[in-house]
DNA sequence: TACAAAATTTAGACTGCTCTAAAAATTTGT
DNA sequence: ACAAATTTTTAGAGCAGTCTAAATTTTGTA
């Protein structure tokens, strides 16, 4: 009945999870694990086999493959304890937002239900981390987030930042180089047609321009 | 220069310099490290001369080992992080003693040095973990207890419970049952010549039996 | 001190996870 | 529609860490 989970299966699981929500729920190929991972193909066909073996996953050779509910509810855990401990360094350890990646990749596979849903209580039940990527609940629930990147607006006006698409540490840095955070008022002022950048005043500051780049990768919601 | 040292080479570290600590710094054999880690003699052997050839112990075959002081310094760290972890556990997670000890043990091969000296200073740079057992500081130094079990004492007189010897789940919620915590004073009114129990008031409280069992697992110092 | 018992090591094998090279299947472009 | 390109799988191998069974070394004692 209760499947052990290895480290390393937790890891693809988790990979499977992400990459079938880049655009809606598709089915997620060999190569694009691989990629992911950094591993290769021949890798995770094998680990393809075990995981499916454990109905972890739906495979069928040379078609992609797709989670299992079980595998959906396994890999959505790691994405919970993985967002609590980035809460945790952050709110309690006060480390940046651009440095806790790696260590909670590392955290997210401690195994205990009593200390995760301890750490949650301890941290005030979160519903975001500090990228403003919505935290599952202990039944797997996901906040829907109906956030989309500024550059898709395509209006003058006034956004919300809620969280990003970027996560690596060069893009947070910049982000906080230019002094944006989470929460953050955003007031469009101008869009230029020819490289799609934007003129943007954050919160009560000074105006500057954000590339398409940027735009592109910063979630925002029409400010109420 | 910088060797990696899996998780699992980290766990026979921290048995070995375990070992060694039960009586002065002694050799530890093949058997007792078998027997601590629960897996087989030959299995042991074959760790050694990994460990060895990483220059991380001593090993003349048939001799028994010893670690070198880059084992020492890696086994200390890893015992540093778990007594830490617990300290989290207990005193910000509101985990009972007898809780924490199979959590810390996966806690403690997260490997950052910035996660370490962070949570050092969150948790008030603690020096002794919940079980009274000291906290290695960042460069390695252990605070030397000279605690001794209180059967050892053979004197009636005023204590101060210090610590544990025996970290079992079962040892340590009898303590919790017969009321018995951390810093608690004991009061010896007498010692039974025959068996060697004796009667002592925890506190303010009613006096009580403690079997030489129980009286050989706690570490006291004298109350000034 | 010699020999039996105990401790330890060696030999050979298995699993999980990784790789490279080669084969097979699928997709794409003309 | 089919050849070329791409993707995926298969085959075979290696390493870390574990095991059992057998051989070797050390220890304790008769």
């Amino acid at each position: 009945m209760c499947v052990i989970i290895s480290l390393t299966e937790e890891n693809y699981l988790k990979a499977i999870y992400t990459l079938s929500h880049l655009i809606d729920e598709s089915e997620v190929s060999t190569n694009q694990i691989s990629d992911h991972l950094n591993n290769k193909a021949a890798t995770v066909t094998d680990m393809l086999k075990r995981l499916a073996e454990k109905k972890l996953i739906h495979y069928i050779p040379y078609q992609g493959v797709k989670l299992t509910e079980k595998g959906r509810q396994t890999a959505i855990k790691v994405v919970r304890k993985h967002r609590l401990w980035e809460v945790f360094l952050v709110d309690k350890l006060q480390f940046k937002w651009d440095e806790v990646h790696e260590i909670a990749e590392q955290l997210e596979h401690i195994n205990s239900d009593e200390l995760i849903q301890r750490l949650d209580k301890f941290l005030g039940k979160p519903k975001f981390d500090p990228h403003g990527d919505p935290i599952p609940d202990a039944n797997g629930q996901l906040n829907i987030v109906k956030a989309i990147p500024l550059n898709q607006h395509k209006i003058k006006g006034m956004f919300t930042f809620v969280g990003v698409c970027e996560h690596s540490k060069t893009f947070l840095q910049h982000l906080t180089s230019i002094g944006l955070k989470i929460g953050d008022t955003l007031k469009v002022e101008e869009i230029n047609e020819f490289d799609n950048s934007c003129k943007v005043k954050i919160n009560k500051n000074n105006s500057q321009f954000f590339s398409n780049k940027v735009a592109s990768n910063i979630l925002v919601e029409i400010k109420k």
